[in-house]
DNA sequence: GCAGTAAGTCAACAGTTGATGACATCGCTC
DNA sequence: GAGCGATGTCATCAACTGTTGACTTACTGC
């Protein structure tokens, strides 16, 4: 009955609960199926809610969403500063790999709407910006530090859907090795050749 | 009327035409929009015929997609077997940067059926065999040259999107330029150390 | 214990979606 | 030119989607 993924008992009423419940169940959805691909009947019957509290509590299934990626943002912003890539780099692996990660999902999604971006932006800048510091600061450390972030979104959703057959099929300790001469790469820049 | 992105002009009637205009205006929505996202009618539209002619001539929606992915797949068999992973790379990034590009889509999304997933896998192995027994053989390099693709899965992506400003806003010389000493690490393996 | 309100449910709606089959039209062959 | 079949369109359908508002029920405070 309270197995992972199917709705929890009935408890009772208590609305940040059921707040909580649905961030919850939208956050697991949206990264299982995308946005697109999660319906609020899905998220409600998840949470052990009725649906129409969606539009209830955060006014549309995409005001949902946007709150789901607030939350990521708070956890961003709560999370320390990671002094460096490889800090960085095990931190995003340990929060997305085999983990309900809607910000991976988020950052590969194909339309993302401007405040949807805009939030995403917010999100990766948050992350990035003290490891960026790191490597020396400026446009090229920028972009480094972002070629982190879009490898380990490559790898997480790859992991996830299975495309990849060995990457997909590797343990977590394997990626980590075979990423660390590509992290050393990052932190050392064009100027590693 | 024959600007990018819209319908066609009205042509004779040819079967094979168009199929392959199906074909074509799938693969670009399929991208722009993820599979869910685009609607038939979209695509119907886009090629300048009736959304009906995908059922006629796919089968369905997810007969039209399968076929898009066929596609892919033969431009990978007919392709140059690529001799090394700096090879492999500027041929995905020349391929997915800037254009339509379903496969790196494809790549990246959240659900596939199994019939996907194993194309897609098929496609993956067509490109990185080649360069894979170029960095020696083995599970090792396999995964190496995989994570090649999901890296420029998430570059492709990311820059299409816009959730990576830095990334989004580079020149392709610039990210070329930032992706070498990674590939040169890819091709040492963690023995580069 | 009762009243009032907040929390949750249910039924319904308008719009959208992929698919189907009837119909229209074009193009080729005789 | 006529006939036939292939090609393309149109109208429709069932199912689904996100949203809304009426209704029900539980809980709290007096």
């Amino acid at each position: 009955m309270t197995a992972e993924g199917t709705a929890p008992p009935r408890r009772a009423r208590d609305a940040d609960a059921s707040r909580k419940a649905l961030l919850d169940a939208a956050a697991a959805l949206f990264d299982a199926r995308g946005y697109g691909g999660a319906t609020v009947r899905e998220i409600g019957e998840r949470a052990g809610l009725d649906a129409a509290l969606i539009a209830r509590y955060f006014g549309s299934k995409e005001g949902l969403y946007l709150a789901v990626l607030a939350d990521e943002e708070r956890a961003a912003e709560r999370g320390p500063l990671e002094p460096d890539l490889a800090a960085l780099a095990e931190r995003l692996l340990t929060r997305w790999d085999g983990a309900e990660a809607p910000l991976r999902r988020a950052l590969a999604s194909p339309a993302p709407t401007p405040p949807e971006r805009a939030q995403l932006r917010r999100i990766v800048r948050r992350l990035t910006d003290p490891a960026k510091e790191a490597i020396g600061g400026g446009e090229d450390a920028a972009l480094r530090a972002e070629l982190l972030v879009a490898l380990l979104v490559g790898v997480s959703v790859s992991r996830a859907n299975g495309t990849l057959a060995k990457l997909a099929g590797a343990s977590r300790a394997q990626v980590l090795r075979q990423l660390a001469p590509l992290l050393e790469a990052l932190e050392g820049g064009e100027g590693s050749r």
